[in-house]
DNA sequence: CAAAGTTAATCAAACGATTGATTAATTGTT
DNA sequence: AACAATTAATCAATCGTTTGATTAACTTTG
């Protein structure tokens, strides 16, 4: 009764992104997201217009801080390509792994057949990270720093594939890693730095090759 | 009007599945599926009892076939454990980009809250998957074959990942591919010795590291 | 200041449409 | 005739959405 200051349409997209994570868009009706989200039915049409509109107006929460993240790593000029790999590492696995919710929520988009804004939007915004990143590694390449057989589109896929493979299919890699990983604690402390360990020596190791890998 | 004569059970299923990994499984309407497949809605209840009846024997007409496959790549004895990786990297994409769709409502499954004797399959299933990966790893580690600080649940994570980036998010794919990995054609031509060749050069820096990466 | 007017927020109730499932009748096969 | 396969029609339930009324807070007016 102390902290219920914080703005009801907020709150309303907090639950709804959690009720989607959970169940999929389909699958998400609006009473249970009003019930959980302890308000009438009527609001969420009220404050959104639809129920594609709520997850239209989640999805546009998320992208409105997002786009000053990633635009100024790439940008850096006293710094190797190798160095920007791993501040893009951190800062995507960082991104990713607080938005846990929305992420399951895009990824469970991408995966069904839609028309709309909506999807031409989540498109857009995933292929904004993609060309970061993408640009980060041909510069790399250009440098001689990075091997000129890299196949950099293989390298995005496996950055976001982990992600996908870790936040989407929690159930999966609870029991392979033995531990919760949907617990915001275990994230923090074991899954967060034990996939950015991973992902620097899997990438150094493929990235950094001593160029003998030809053939 | 000539080969009709294939199962009509099966002609279901097929269609189901195909619907199932477009729509999701609650996006799919029952009419929508026995419109496609071009049989009585009653027909779904009669051969399956309920939708998820449906489910279940997609998925048992998949799993039927699959275990065979798996087993006998790690019982062999005169290869190398970095063979049986590559051995087994080949069977994992093969099963894969010929199940396309299969492989999509199973992501699509895992990614949402269920209950039931069905998710309990699916996890077993795909742990199945990721035990017997992961023992070829750990023999790897056993015979000094790969490093010791080895983490081979990422590494399985890997496999799956960037499999589930690219089967399940075929728009992306595409986008990021420049052409479309849904067309059988492509997906055999190109996209398939793609991923192959590059997943085979990724685990081979980062297994048969010179050891000389510890630190 | 007080009364009247205006607005946004909220609610219970109901709407038409669609969902998965079932029925009872009909057709096909052996 | 007996059984399996198939159909159209219908079921209750749930879906997302809309409605009309009510409340509370603010603005305007006299």
């Amino acid at each position: 009764m102390e902290k219920e200051k914080i703005d009801k349409r907020d709150h309303i997209l907090d639950v709804a992104e959690r009720i989607f994570a959970e169940y999929g868009f389909d699958g998400a009706s609006t009473r249970l997201i009003s019930g959980e989200a302890g308000v009438n039915m009527a609001m969420l049409n009220y404050y959104f217009g639809s129920k594609e509109g709520l997850l239209i107006a989640i999805f546009e929460r998320r992208t409105s801080t997002f786009h000053s993240l990633i635009r100024d790593i790439g940008k850096k000029e006293n710094t190797t390509s190798w160095q920007k790999v791993e501040e893009y590492v951190n800062a995507y696995l960082d991104r990713v792994f607080n938005n846990n919710c929305f992420q399951k929520v895009i990824h469970q988009e991408m995966a069904v057949k839609r028309t709309g804004e909506l999807a031409d939007k989540v498109i857009q915004m995933i292929m904004q990270n993609v060309l970061e990143f993408r640009k980060i590694l041909h510069e790399g390449i250009e440098k001689g720093e990075f091997g000129k057989d890299t196949d950099t589109d293989m390298v995005v896929a496996t950055l976001f594939g982990i992600k996908s493979q870790l936040v989407n299919a929690p159930q999966i890699a609870s029991i392979m890693l033995g531990y919760d990983t949907q617990d915001p604690q275990n994230i923090d402390e074991k899954l967060k730095p034990r996939v950015n360990n991973y992902l620097k020596k899997l990438l150094k190791a493929y990235l950094l090759v001593e160029n003998d890998n030809e053939h």
